[in-house]
Parts: structure tokens; C-alpha cells; sequence
DNA sequence: CGAGACATGTAACCTGTTACATGATTCC
DNA sequence: GGAATCATGTAACAGGTTACATGTCTCG
């Protein structure tokens, strides 16, 4: 359900044709949640069948017709309700970390070159959350300081969060490098404990 | 895909039937990865057809009959490869961060209070991070100190992030405190620059 | 002349969730 | 007597991905 409010909230700002959200959504939104067009497209014939927005068709010279997507009374009411819903279960699905789980498997040297191939992600994240901010910086000096309060905080949280990672991920190479020779255990037979 | 792997890693400590690995997933991959009952019958199933996997039943008295499964040498060599295959984008998709990049429609109020959940939240994440820590402690102390090498570190770093997270959750809150009557804005109307 | 913006979709597939079914044994 | 453990599944549905189809205009 999460995309449907994402959209919502997405169209709460003003009518737009799916097209429209999906730019929204790479400039805007991508770095929470994402979805492909035929999934976006799909959604939002779903939530107007529910009565959660109401389209109509533009036709266009020179350019293909549109179908423009406007929230309705209810649409507001159930992104509204979910905004101060309890929260789901906070439980992270992380490629990554299941890899480290299974590490031991693999050499030393390989498993070093996982933890660098991270950093240098992680590292790449945290530029363009820097950049992000800059960016920012620039838009209040000419509009109103508290415009995209939630959205500045955001980036720099995220920020913070990466940067802890790429800490830790740090840590983890400079073990490996300083003790190349040490046995590593992979797992109890049992799973018991941890 | 990852589920797959999930289960292959398991399954190379030991002969183990569906039920065992789901137990194994609870007590240990939990935090990293998870799936259903069903979700992972059905997998084990699709593994066992591609060749991953094989299983033979043992009939049991007093109790069901079970499957017991073990990894193939073609399963092996798929495990490891993924292990040190290149890294998949790392895309996250965070229903509490989305909430908050949309939190502007709702009252400072009830921002505070999801706020507050999500700060609970993630104390008693951390706390369990750190009751496993020391479980750990233990069993170094009875067997080898570098048994389960990477679980300990990943533990450790999920307790960080977590820390991370929660101190910015805490500085919105102490931000969010001190200035109520602060207007703050939404979104851009075109989704500009952030 | 080719790439990219504009614009919306279908079909097939994979992944993940929820509800349900079955049935003996053991422990409180 | 009721709950938990052991043990494996089916059926239906929801959420998400990938590949493909279509066609014009504009800009370099």
C-alpha cells in the first residue's frame, strides 16, 4: 500500500498526469520509494476505481494525449490517516547485510573487495546528499527558510546514516587488512545464540 | 533471488528439513532477512527443481513426516558466486522515511508523536542488538573467540545504525519542541531541486 | 540522423503475504 | 482442556519487475 500514498502525497500538491509523477518521483521522492511506470500507471487506475482520485483526458497536438490525475476528498482523508497511523513493523529486507552474514564462506581478500565495492557506494550516496543540501541552501536564500523543512531533514538524516555504515564498513576492512591470516568461523550448526 | 541465497547459506552448515530452517531464520537470519512458511516451501521446491538442492523424505513416528534437504555441489558453487558478485543498486524503500517526507500535511502534534514511536522503536532494537552482543560474549568465553566472526560484526553495525538514526530522530524532536509555532512547508509544486 | 522528451499502457512473470487445512504428542 | 511443538503444504491475492509496443516533435 505504501506506493498508493506515496502517489497520494505526490498529488496532493496539484493535479498531474502520470507522466508528471514519475518525474516527481525520480527528482523528489526516488530516494524513499520508487516504482516502475507500468507499476505506477497500474496503481493509479486502482486508486481512482477506489475513489481516491478522479482523471480526465487532455488532448494534445504534436504531443500524445494525457490523462491528468486530481486527488479527491477521500484520497486527502486516507493519506491523512496513514500519515499519523501506527507504524508498520520496521523490518529491513538488506541484500548487503545478508551477504556479511554469509561471509565467512568466501576469502579474506574477497571479502574485502565487498566491503570496498560499499564504501565507494556509500561514499557516492553521501556526496550527492551534500549536494542535495547545497542545492537547498541556494533555494532558502531566495524563497521562504522553511520551505521543504521535512525534506532537508530527511536528506541530512539519511545522510548521518550513511555516513555510520560507511564508518563501521571502515572498520571492518582495516580488521581484515591487519589480520590477514586469522581463522574465521561461519556458522553454529544450530543457529543457536545470535 | 535473495531468499534463495538466504536458504543455500543455511543449508550449508547441515542436512535440514523446512521446518529447521525456519527455525534457523528466526533465531538468526531474522534481522537480515525473512519469509514465510509458504513463501519458503515453495522456494525450497524451486531450488530442489533447478538442481540446488536435493531432498529425501524420513517417516517418523509420533510426528509428521518430514523432507530433509542438502545443498549440491552446483548449489555450493551458486552460493559462493553470489557472495562475491558484484553489488546490487542499494535501493531503499522505507515506509517511515516516506511518511516523513509528507509529514508537513499533518499538525507538529502528531508529527511528535510518530516521532516518539519510531525513537521506542528503535531502543528496543537496540537493546536486542545488545542482549545478542553479549549472549556472544558468552560463547566465546566457552569455545573459540573468532567463532561466528561477521554475525558479531553485523550485529555491531546494525546496533550504529540505529544509534545513528535514533540521535537524528532525537534532534527533530528537540527541534520540533522548541519552536511549535513555526510554519513549515510542504512539497515544491514541481518537486524542484530536491 | 539519432537521441531524448513526451505519454500510456499490456502481458508475463517473480516475489511476498494471508488464510486455511491436517493431526499426533507433550507440557502446564 | 488448551497451548505449543513438530511438519508440510495449497489457494488466492497483492506488490513489484522486465520486456515490449506505439508514435511525434525537438534539439544538437
Amino acid at each position: 500500500m505504501a506506493l498508493r500514498y506515496a502517489l497520494l502525497g505526490v498529488l496532493s500538491t496539484r493535479e498531474m498526469s502520470g507522466y508528471d509523477i514519475k518525474r516527481y518521483f525520480d527528482r523528489a521522492v526516488h530516494f524513499v520509494w520508487n516504482a516502475s511506470d507500468s507499476q505506477t500507471y497500474r496503481e493509479l487506475r486502482g486508486m481512482e476505481r477506489d475513489g481516491l482520485i478522479t482523471s480526465r483526458l487532455v488532448h494534445q497536438e504534436a504531443k500524445p494525449n494525457k490523462r491528468l490525475y486530481r486527488m479527491t476528498d477521500a484520497g486527502r482523508a486516507e493519506l491523512d490517516a496513514w500519515l499519523i497511523s501506527p507504524l508498520e513493523t520496521p523490518y529491513r529486507k538488506d541484500p548487503f547485510l545478508l551477504r556479511l552474514f554469509f561471509m565467512a564462506r568466501v576469502s579474506p581478500v574477497a571479502a574485502q573487495q565487498i566491503l570496498e565495492a560499499r564504501h565507494e557506494e556509500l561514499r557516492a550516496l553521501i556526496a550527492v546528499g551534500e549536494e542535495r543540501l547545497e542545492t537547498y541552501g541556494d533555494l532558502s536564500k531566495s524563497s521562504r527558510p522553511e520551505r521543504l523543512w521535512w525534506q532537508v531533514r530527511l536528506i541530512n538524516g539519511m545522510r548521518r546514516m550513511h555516513m555510520a555504515e560507511d564508518e563501521w564498513i571502515c572498520e571492518l576492512l582495516s580488521e581484515l587488512r591487519s589480520s590477514p591470516e586469522e581463522p574465521i568461523d561461519g556458522l553454529l550448526e544450530d543457529g543457536a545464540a545470535i
